[in-house]
DNA sequence: CGCCCGATTTTGACAATGTCAAGATGTGGC
DNA sequence: GCCACATCTTGACATTGTCAAAATCGGGCG
């Protein structure tokens, strides 16, 4: 556990002295100016003015340094998610979903690496990033669990399905409007106002037909 | 426009005569199989039996591809989306939610292409692919708008906004579903059958919560 | 019936990328 | 002052997307 050269700012040519932290900036910096196509390795390496092979003294590979973006990520989001804990209304619930989206349009860039399936869907994320997002989701269920307890919503509800499908709203509205498809970034008020008002509405009514509420696998690892 | 080998099965050798369907087959089999990551030009080329460049002279490049697999899955996708004619009610709407998801699930490898950044985000999409796009959504939007014509839903309610966001939850579900991010497939039904009953509670109680519909551009190129 | 044009396929080639192996270069602790 | 070791560099290789030029085949036209 020793440092080189902790002050920054000095280079001095060989050994950067903190270049794991400059790499995670300039990704993300690269990430947002050009896109995922113009974050390659070697072009990382160039634009921090290091040799193509220094970055893997810091990451295993590429997919580790994106799993360490996204960490970063999740670290920023959670912040934006704790913000509303004030008493429960639809004014709240609304400003809610602003929060939400607002943070993935301006961030897109840690948006993606988040809830994108380049990590998740080739298996390939690390077990701090897992923690991180399982983490965030979380703290969104027992928010509703606490609501529920505390009588600010309807008992029929089952607190892990409205989780999973209001998550799952945000999460495809950011994605829907990221990506440009079918959604412009004009209707994205509306929209939220839309949204937060449905949630609004189910938190209130809860479920009323049948069925009683199912007691199976909840998201992975945080169901109970 | 002359056919060489019309008939399928006679290798002969060169000029194999069924080359476009074969690539756009064996694509989506290399996709279900191995992955996105699976799926290259050489790869796919080797696997048909032909050489590495043969394809480009059916797709202009690799997103040129690409484009077109999504557009064939979109035209089965808007076969399962009007499946749902009868009359409206909560089983009704409950099933169009299994009906969607299922079909994302069961044929991941075409909705990734449908839906994902890859394509859109870059901004390399087929005109075919836009306009396949859009029509899905705008059939969607369509059978919102008879149903309040036809009563069956509040007239509060504005379809543009409800279609945006109900759309948006079903895309939500499937993404974080198949990239395996917070939900497992065993909560699935009842994931379904929870956004289900909240579409049918938003379709009967519109929106209530002041704040005139909005008149602002809708869906890209899809308002009015 | 045979030739020719053009559609189709192939071989050769190149640049970009991710990543490994071996060597060079500093730094702090003894 | 020297050494172990973290850090960085150079060299190299396989894979990939894609272009250019050459090879090959087939049907319409003479």
């Amino acid at each position: 556990m020793w440092r080189y050269a902790t002050r920054m700012g000095s280079k001095s040519s060989y050994h950067h002295g903190d270049l794991r932290r400059t790499l995670l900036d300039q990704a993300a910096l690269l990430l947002r100016e050009e896109g995922e196509k113009g974050l390659s390795m070697r072009a990382l390496a160039a634009r921090v003015g290091v040799s193509r092979t220094a970055p893997y003294h810091h990451f295993k590979d590429k997919e580790d340094l994106l799993c360490a973006i996204a960490t970063e990520g999740f670290r920023r989001f959670i912040g934006v998610l704790s913000l509303e804990s004030a008493d429960l209304s639809e004014t709240n619930v609304r400003q809610f979903v602003h929060s939400y989206l607002g943070f993935a349009i301006s961030n897109a860039e840690y948006y993606d690496l988040m809830f994108g399936s380049q990590l998740w869907k080739s298996g390939s994320v690390n077990e701090a990033l897992r923690q991180e997002a399982q983490a965030s989701f979380r703290f969104y269920l027992e928010q509703v669990r606490d609501w529920q307890r505390q009588g600010k919503v309807n008992n029929q509800l089952d607190p892990l399905r409205y989780a999973q499908v209001s998550w799952s709203a945000l999460h495809g509205m950011c994605r829907l409007l990221i990506d440009g498809i079918y959604l412009d970034p004009g209707s994205m008020g509306p929209m939220c106002d839309e949204a937060g008002s449905m949630f609004w509405r189910e938190l209130q009514a809860g479920r009323q037909a049948g069925k009683a509420p199912a007691s199976g696998p909840g998201a992975q690892r945080s169901s109970h």
